[in-house]
DNA sequence: GTGTCTGCAAACCATTTGCACCGCC
DNA sequence: GGCGGTGCAAATGGTTTGCAGACAC
């Protein structure tokens, strides 16, 4: 089954039609892409990861395409973008909405519910008007193995 | 005055210690790397600005040693990286500490007292050992402007 | 003197762009 | 059929690496 997954089934028709209202149009590679995302629900998906999933189905795939593609997606809202650190964004269908906690030393995410986080979205919506968006956001610090070597060299 | 200004007078002892402390060496290139982040307080400086200031001084100073300082400066915990975006991080030294709004579409940076996080941090310890590092993080969103014609175009 | 740091050049990686063709609507 | 999307190749931009010589300690 392609462009598949229950979720998938049931969001393609809003992701369709988000497409079109913006003057987009439903093509196979976005399809391929989506598909792609869909599959590893809860991944972080590199685009590196992306294009090779998509080329399981279809060799002849460009990384241009890729990025393109998931340009668009993420300008619609329907694809998260997470820069998690220098070297790669991840990207993701935001299912469960989260945030990412990045150890700055060795790189590992924790993910944490997003409802940690309203009410300081709350805050911020009503102080700055500004609206924090639940799956894209990056908070760096120390884990606890890493904060306790650093304590030690210290 | 070179390697300069009252704040950094002040914090410039203990920044040779950390550096002594761990096997490293102060050098003219890293003292000229952390008077430039002094230079702009406040400011959020990426490697490239850094390179710019710092050939004021020297002309014949080459990037890697820009990155190679700032590695190491980061990782003692003496120079802040944020990752604010896709395509370059900016540092800074932790003066006042505060966190990072990003707009997602236009790009706008606007800083949050970090104080506004102080709880969060403190759940986010409690919860997962995770220590937040006040001035390194990024919170994704949409400014207020963006947020408005995002909505209209829906 | 010894081990770290730097100058330098070249490589690397993720991402972007230009252009002609292709195919969705 | 017209405009948006894609294949493809080549460029870009930020960052990293390798190596020999230079310098801090």
């Amino acid at each position: 089954m392609t462009f598949s997954s229950l979720v998938i089934v049931l969001a393609a028709e809003d992701i369709v039609e988000r497409l079109r209202r913006s003057g987009g149009r439903m093509t196979r590679p976005r399809r391929l892409v989506i598909d792609a995302l869909a599959r590893g629900p809860g991944h972080h998906l590199t685009a590196a990861d992306i294009i090779t999933a998509v080329r399981a189905d279809d060799p002849e795939f460009y990384e241009s395409t890729v990025y393109r593609t998931l340009d668009v997606l993420v300008e619609l809202g329907i694809v998260e973008r997470v820069q998690l650190g220098p070297g790669g964004a991840v990207f993701h269908l935001p299912q469960q909405p989260h945030h990412h906690l990045v150890c700055q030393r060795c790189g590992d995410v924790i993910e944490i519910p997003a409802t940690l986080l309203d009410e300081l979205a709350a805050q911020i919506r009503d102080e700055h008007g500004f609206r924090l968006r639940p799956s894209a956001s990056t908070l760096v610090g120390s884990c606890a193995t890493c904060e306790a070597a650093e304590v030690a060299s210290r």
